[in-house]
DNA sequence: AAATATATTGAACGATCATTCAATATTATA
DNA sequence: TATAATATTGAATGATCGTTCAATATATTT
């Protein structure tokens, strides 16, 4: 039976984990820093998660946690109207919110991870089908396109906003990116138009 | 003046640290074990390269400039030719030759270091903007496209290659990989359709 | 050939890394 | 309240990190 406080303390740790890394980068974000970034020696950290590389998988859990959330409040009010135009989350997908969310630098990161450990990888893949599913859902919902092939277009939906995060992540410049963002919404409304 | 011997050196030690991030991670490679790796002491590679940061900085100009040369030889070609069909660019940028010409995680390793570092982030926003000015010249020379916003056009291809290879990067398995990769090039061609 | 510049070596630096362990404090169970 | 389980501490481990430096070898210039 794990206890509460076992819970509390775990949380804890991979809140200020998260922090760090946001801060420092992944990198160079150490047990013995967490500690001191928490208050508690490095030792108590390894008593709950007894290898660096655990640690980073739960930090990932997180991360890949919390992503998924900015999903389920729109499909919360999907099933209460019974219906949610498709341009109200694609407006979501593309808003600071998601920022807010998660820390882009970590989250890249640790994408890049799944390179050399196939349980990352898996756990990446697995966040991404969800999100497609979800969309998919979204869209059948949808009475304009009801003879479309959402799940095709899911997944062509989210190919465009991955791309666009990945890039937009390197523009500086303010109304550049605002200019750039109306260019790939316009792109994911042409794709439900056709 | 640089002599001939630093800049072979310089080049072999680039060369040896790409070889050990793609084997180990960018995170788990050294400077003394990229001196192992080529039989010299680690304090000659920090005679070339004064500090790590230089030499993560020469690392990723090294592969910025192998990426932009899969483009080069398709440029040349149209030159010649003077027409391309968009359709073999595309399948360009599908094929494996790409990912054979830089390893998937040193780059996504490297694009991650972006977030903390803005000389990192101008250097991959220099080469994806090069990316697209090449396929704007390509897209170009098309009589199909004459009446077309060719900037614009380059600019949803590329979030829809750069998406997909994104994704991509996630499937293990080989007939699914290839099934979407038909779905992504597909949505290629109908940006260029419509 | 002498003088100068560059290349290369190998040992050493303190800092930090992830991890271990035995001791103590606290909490839960009997 | 006694016993057992868990939580927490702090010191210590050897390994590795990036970096420095003085010495030597090799190449280039005068």
């Amino acid at each position: 039976m794990t206890t509460k406080i076992s819970i509390d303390r775990k949380k804890e740790i991979i809140e200020g984990f998260y922090e760090l890394a946001k801060e420092n980068g992944l990198e160079n974000t150490s047990i013995a820093k967490i500690g001191k970034h928490l208050g508690m020696p490095p030792s108590l950290i390894m008593h709950y998660f007894p290898t660096k590389e655990i640690l980073i998988s739960h930090l990932i859990s997180f991360i890949l946690e919390r992503l998924l959330k900015i999903y389920t409040p729109i499909i919360k009010e999907l099933r209460v109207q019974n219906y949610t135009d498709p341009h109200t989350f694609v407006d979501r997908m593309f808003s600071r919110d998601w920022n807010l969310l998660i820390d882009d630098g970590v989250f890249y990161s640790c994408f890049s991870l799944i390179f050399r450990n196939d349980r990352i990888k898996k756990e990446y893949r697995n966040l991404h089908l969800k999100l497609r599913e979800n969309l998919k859902e979204i869209l059948d919902q949808d009475e304009k396109l009801k003879l479309k092939n959402t799940a095709l277009l899911s997944e062509q939906i989210f190919v465009v906003v991955e791309g666009a995060y990945y890039y937009l992540s390197m523009i500086d410049d303010e109304e550049l990116y605002e200019e750039k963002v109306i260019i790939f919404k316009n792109q994911v409304y042409d794709l439900l138009k056709s």
